[in-house]
DNA sequence: GCCACCATGTAATCGGTTACATGATTAA
DNA sequence: TTAATCATGTAACCGATTACATGGTGGC
C-alpha cells in the first residue's frame, strides 16, 4: 500500500505497540534494550514520529504533565498494519557487523605474538564488561506488569552470544600464547 | 602527532600492508575478507586513498597496464608507523551490531508463535547460506604464498560464531514449537 | 561483436550521531 | 539551590552506499 519503513519508523513503531507513548519513552527503552543491536537517537525519533503522523501510522495528542509539554503517541490500526507486516515480511532482515577488534586481529601478521595478545585480552575485558551490564539488566525486576516474553530472550540471546564471543578469545588467547613461550 | 585515522583509512593502510597496490586490489581484498565485519566501497577508497597520499601516509606512482591507467600506492615510513600504532592502541575498538532478525524476534509479543517460527527460520537459513559462502572461501587454496596467517583465523572466528547463531536458531525453533503444539 | 573484468572516479543521497538550545519538575 | 530527570526539538556534520560516467583489455 505506501513506502517501506525506515530503520528507525520499525524502532519506533515497535515501542509504541510495546506500549512506550512519547519520543522521550521510546528513547528510554532503545536504550535498556535494542541499543546493542538497534539504536536509535532523538535527532532521529522525533522527526521520525512527525513523518509516521503525516503518513497516518500514529496519531498523537498533547498530554502535558504540569508545566512541561509532552506528546503522546499511539498507533493508528494502520500503524498496526504496518507494524505487523514488516514484522511478517517474508524476506531476512538487515544483519551487519562492524567490529574494530576483528579487523585488528585480521591485520595481525603486522604484529607480535604478544601485541596480538594484549590486543585479545583488552578487546575480551571489553566483552566481559558488556556481559555484567547485560546481566545487570536480567537481574531487573521485570517493571511491565504486561508480560512481554520475548524481550527477556532476546536479551538471554545476547548475553549468551557475548559468552561465546569471550571463550573464543580466551581459547584464543591460550593457542598464542602457547607458541609464544 | 597527526590526527586520528578515518575508518575507512583503517583497512587501506592495512591492505597496503598485506600487498594490496591498487584501489581497485584494495576493494577486491576487503569484498572477500573484511567486508562481514568491515566493510569499503569505491566511493571510500578512492577519496581516502587521496587523503592519506595528502597526508603522507601512502605515495603513488602511475603504472599503467597497456592502456589502462592505474595507480599503485604502497605505504610511507609514516603510513606503517600511523599503521602499526593504530593496531596497538590502547583502548577497546568500536563494536557493533544490526540485526534486524533480532529485533522482530523482540517485538515477537505482536506475533502468533507459528510467525515467529517462520521468522526464525528464515533467519536461520540466511545465516545457513552465509555460512555455505565461508566454508567455501575457507576451501579455497590460499592464493598468497606471503603466507598470512591472521586472516584465515579470522575467518574461522566468523564460521564458528555463524555456526553459533545457527544452532541457537535451531534450539529456540525448537523450544518454540514444543509450546505451539 | 560482446561480455566479463580491470580500473578510476564523482555526485546525490541517506541514515545516523553529536552538539546545542530550551525549559519544567522533583528530590536532595 | 542545585542536580537529576522529564521532555522536545534542530543544525551541523559524518561516514557510507548507490548510481552514474568513462574507458581499456582479453577471451569466447
Amino acid at each position: 500500500m505506501n513506502g517501506a519503513l525506515s530503520p528507525t519508523a520499525k524502532v519506533v513503531l515497535g515501542m509504541l505497540g510495546l506500549g512506550a507513548r512519547t519520543g522521550y519513552d521510546i528513547k528510554q527503552l532503545v536504550d535498556v534494550s535494542t541499543r546493542f543491536f538497534w539504536g536509535a537517537s532523538y535527532g532521529q525519533i522525533y522527526p521520525e514520529l512527525k513523518r509516521l503522523e503525516a503518513r497516518g501510522l500514529v496519531e498523537a495528542e498533547d498530554d502535558p504533565r504540569g508545566g512541561v509539554r509532552r506528546r503522546a503517541y499511539r498507533l493508528t490500526p494502520a500503524g498496526e498494519a504496518a507494524l505487523k507486516e514488516w514484522l511478517t515480511a517474508p524476506q531476512v532482515g538487515e544483519f551487519s557487523v562492524r567490529d574494530e577488534g576483528l579487523l585488528r586481529f585480521f591485520f595481525g601478521d603486522a604484529l607480535t605474538v604478544d601485541e596480538v595478545l594484549a590486543n585479545l585480552r583488552r578487546e575480551r575485558e571489553g566483552f566481559e564488561e558488556v556481559l555484567r551490564r547485560f546481566r545487570e539488566l536480567e537481574a531487573e525486576p521485570d517493571r511491565g506488569e504486561d508480560a512481554a516474553r520475548f524481550p527477556p530472550l532476546a536479551l538471554r540471546y545476547g548475553i549468551e552470544l557475548i559468552e561465546w564471543i569471550v571463550r573464543w578469545h580466551r581459547r584464543t588467547e591460550r593457542e598464542l600464547s602457547r607458541e609464544a613461550r
